[in-house]
RNA sequence: GCGCGGUUAGCUCAGUUGGUAGAGCAACUCAUUUACACUGAGAAGGUCGGGGGUUCAAGUCCCUCACCGCGCACCA
């Protein structure tokens, strides 16, 4: 027996030693791996790691979504298929370029325009650049056994000729236009942002009741007033029935004498207010679609920098804020301010990444629509036939619906669905200037998408796309796509992705889309939706709330084992996670316990012979210990077989320290201490193969001190515990 | 307004098709140099949020109410 096993398992001295005899071993690399019993591995198992920002840090998220895939492509890996992870980064455009911005400004005292967009973009892809290595050698620290040979970054060139190819693709297939459509702006970033990146807050806000000729309308927004001269009232509402559709009405407002037009529509509610509504088609969603409705005039208000235009006369060059009260001030004075509800509660939109409310502006824009019929020339997705006429939204319904791809929980289906219900089309365009600029190019009128300039005078739009059209490509984007490579043919659709809820409908549902369309397939079989990691309180955590705890602190502290385990025994996959140290720090004594099982069972087979021993001899008693541990091992597969990885993580546990551990060791001493050589010697071998058996089924959750001990054993089928084949039951 | 989750031991959570309630941590009693103190043995702790129903049998299925959390919509 080796001497390391005198001492207590000390993670820190392991784990990254281990991890470098994995990496130098190649196996990381499917096309690598060893042959099982002789015979080529054939059945391909890939996943792509959902790429963490490049200039990000790894957080409590990051550790248990690795471990979980972790845990599956190891288990994959052991049972004998041709493992794939590709592991990769986002370049998360708005954010790296707002960091690197703001940086700039506080270093230099300069803003993007004093640099230009040229120097900008060096710089932020340098930031980037130089931020990478410190994500990727924290996933390394989890011991994530992904392929570094296949390592991709959304903005590297092969996956700039992909988003490339795509957008071409789309723009050609007339799914990808530009139209002037309402979209949200958000201020303080300069750019748009797509539906799903603006997040709701609950505000209470003053509600201010105006006249407005002979009717009283209701707002919070008295700054975007001053272009409303349609009144919209419901066709059923009898107090307004002497009122006809399209009847002008001359009266007093803001800044003067307005004619007004009257709107008969369904939108507005009777029950609301004074059932009299005017509009804003400019800075309003459901406004515009009214305007659009009616063939309504709609005139800007706001300006990009939620400034109040001309049209606001006396306040024009007003930030909104400081506009409101002193028009509402000359309302009053006008006479024509009935009341103010103080107590307005309401929803108001905010950018998540700046934070800031977002104004909603009528802005030329690109979109991907998402109900434009168009023929597909190839599908695999059931339910969609190659050839047929379809829309992208139809794609991303069947690809679900049909079971092509699995969602084992019902209820993110039922969430999926309802999501794609209610989906207007992407707007992919950014006003930004680090990302993918967009490929086309404009002269005198004409227009056309190719990736180089097609000459002399062409202008190129300025805008770049959203992160997630790059992200959403991100299944066979890794794999080589556009080229017909072997990798896409071996490994996609991929097996498995395991995403937090909050992203579903951001990146899951893009990528059914992009591959959909591209591919004809779907980009996944299998979608098991995680949850999100809380503290004790169920708070996310989050820098600002100061209750952040770095893996990285407690991988020092406890070992990668020990973090990996904490987080995923217990924890039923898709609920929330409550994460609790404690449990950690039980998982590192279970390292330690494994430790000495391995020295207690090395001390008592030191002498021993153990390939020369026969089935033949074993003891009866023997053959009861090896039938428990027969069904645990069945126990164990049937719960990794279907997904229940917590399940299976608590009972290898289990077993090894209350059964093992603490029976049968403790039963094994006065046999291995008594003269019955026979008995013994049954024992002996018995206890070795609990051993080897127990270290293979932990091995996929605590990697590294199972294969520290197996690296220490002296008699093993393969040289590296990772490639062992799972145990058969 | 529409919808989704959660409510199980002091705490954090499991509980796969209905079949005598489980784990970790904490607390309690005992053991004390043992393969391991990063330890062992033992005991204690729950009318599974309330109410109703189906069933021989319900934490599990159905209805209903309450509280907590979340999504979508509305936001004049």
């Amino acid at each position: 027996m080796h001497d390391i096993f005198l001492t207590p398992y000390d993670p820190q001295a392991t784990e990254g030693a281990i991890y470098k005899k994995w990496e130098e071993s190649g196996y990381f690399n499917p096309d690598n791996l060893p042959p099982v019993n002789g015979s080529p591995r054939t059945e391909p198992f890939s996943i792509v790691l959902p790429p963490p920002n490049v200039t990000g840090v790894l957080h409590i998220g990051h550790a248990y979504e690795d471990s979980l895939q972790d845990v599956v492509i190891r288990y994959q890996r052991m049972r004998g298929k041709k493992v794939l992870w590709v592991p990769g980064t986002d370049s998360a455009a708005i954010a790296t370029q707002a960091r690197v911005e703001k940086n700039i400004q506080k270093e230099e005292g300069k803003n993007r325009h004093d640099l230009g967009r040229e120097e900008l973009v060096r710089r932020v892809s340098e930031f980037a650049k130089n931020s990478e290595n410190t994500i990727l050698n924290q996933i390394r620290k989890m011991g994530a056994s992904l392929d570094w040979s296949r390592y991709a970054y959304t903005m590297d060139e092969k996956r700039y000729r992909a988003v490339m190819e795509a957008f071409i693709r789309m723009f050609n297939t007339g799914l990808i236009y530009r139209g002037h459509r309402i979209i949200n702006w958000d201020s303080k970033g300069q750019t748009t942002i797509s539906d799903d990146e603006v997040v709701y807050k609950e505000e209470k806000s003053k509600f201010y009741y105006f006249q407005y000729g002979p009717f009283v309308i209701g707002t919070a927004r008295p700054e975007t007033k001053f272009g409303d001269k349609y009144v919209v009232i419901h066709p059923d509402d009898k107090r307004y029935k002497e009122y006809e559709h399209g009847q002008k009405i001359e009266l007093e407002w803001i800044n003067g004498p307005i004619t007004a037009t009257v709107i008969k529509d369904e939108a507005s509610d009777p029950e609301i207010g004074s059932g009299v509504m005017t509009i804003t088609p400019w800075h309003s969603q459901v406004d515009f679609e009214l305007a659009e409705k009616h063939n309504l005039e709609k005139e800007q208000i706001i300006d990009q920098y939620g400034k109040l235009l001309p049209i606001a006369q006396e306040f024009a060059g007003m930030k909104i804020t400081e506009a409101r009260e002193k028009i509402v001030e000359k309302l009053h004075k006008k006479g024509l301010l009935v009341k103010i509800d103080e107590n307005y509660v309401h929803n108001i939109s905010t950018s998540e990444r700046t934070g800031v409310t977002i104004e909603p502006q009528i802005m030329e824009q690109w979109f991907v629509g998402v109900d434009k019929p168009f023929i597909i020339p190839h599908s695999e997705i059931p339910g969609i036939e190659s050839g047929s006429e379809t829309t992208l939204k139809k794609v991303m319904r069947m690809a679900v619906e049909s079971g092509a791809i699995q969602i084992p929980q019902e209820r993110f289906k039922k969430i999926y669905f309802h999501w794609i219900n209610n989906l207007n089309d992407w707007n992919i365009s950014r006003q930004i200037w680090f990302g993918h600029r967009i490929p086309i190019w404009y002269k005198s009128g004409e227009i056309k998408a190719q990736v180089d300039s097609p000459g002399a005078g062409w202008e190129q739009d300025p805008d770049v796309l959203d992160t997630w059209f790059s992200s959403a490509l991100w299944t066979f984007s890794t794999l080589g796509w556009p080229e017909k490579t072997t990798d896409i043919e071996t490994y996609h659709p991929t097996s498995f992705m395991s995403p937090a809820y909050e992203i579903l409908p951001l990146w899951v549902s893009r990528m059914i889309l992009m591959s959909g369309f591209h591919l004809g397939q779907i980009p996944f079989r299998t979608v098991m939706i995680h949850g999100l990691v809380r503290d004790k309180q169920g708070r996310k955590f989050s820098k600002s709330l100061g209750n952040g705890i770095d893996p990285l602190d407690l991988i020092e502290k406890y070992g990668a084992d020990a973090v990996r385990m904490g987080l995923l025994v217990g924890t039923a996959i898709g609920n929330d996670i409550s994460f609790d140290e404690q449990k950690v720090k039980g998982y590192k004594n279970f390292a330690n316990k494994l430790w000495n099982i391995t020295r207690f069972t090395l001390e008592a087979t030191e002498k021993l012979d153990i390939s020369s021993f026969s089935v033949g001899k074993v003891s009866e008693q023997d053959k009861k210990i090896l039938e428990k541990l027969n069904d645990t091992v069945k126990d164990v597969t049937k719960d990794l077989e279907g997904s229940k990885y917590h399940l299976a993580a608590e009972k290898i546990y289990h077993y090894i320290w209350h059964e093992l551990a603490d029976k049968i060791i403790e039963e094994s001493k006065p046999i291995l201490n008594g003269d019955n050589t026979q008995e013994k010697l049954s024992r002996q071998h018995t206890l070795y193969i609990l051993l080897t058996v127990s270290l293979k089924m932990l091995h996929p959750f605590m990697p590294f001190v199972t294969e520290e001990i197996w690296q220490h054993l002296p008699e093993k089928e393969t040289e590296l515990l990772m490639v062992a084949g799972w145990p058969t039951h």
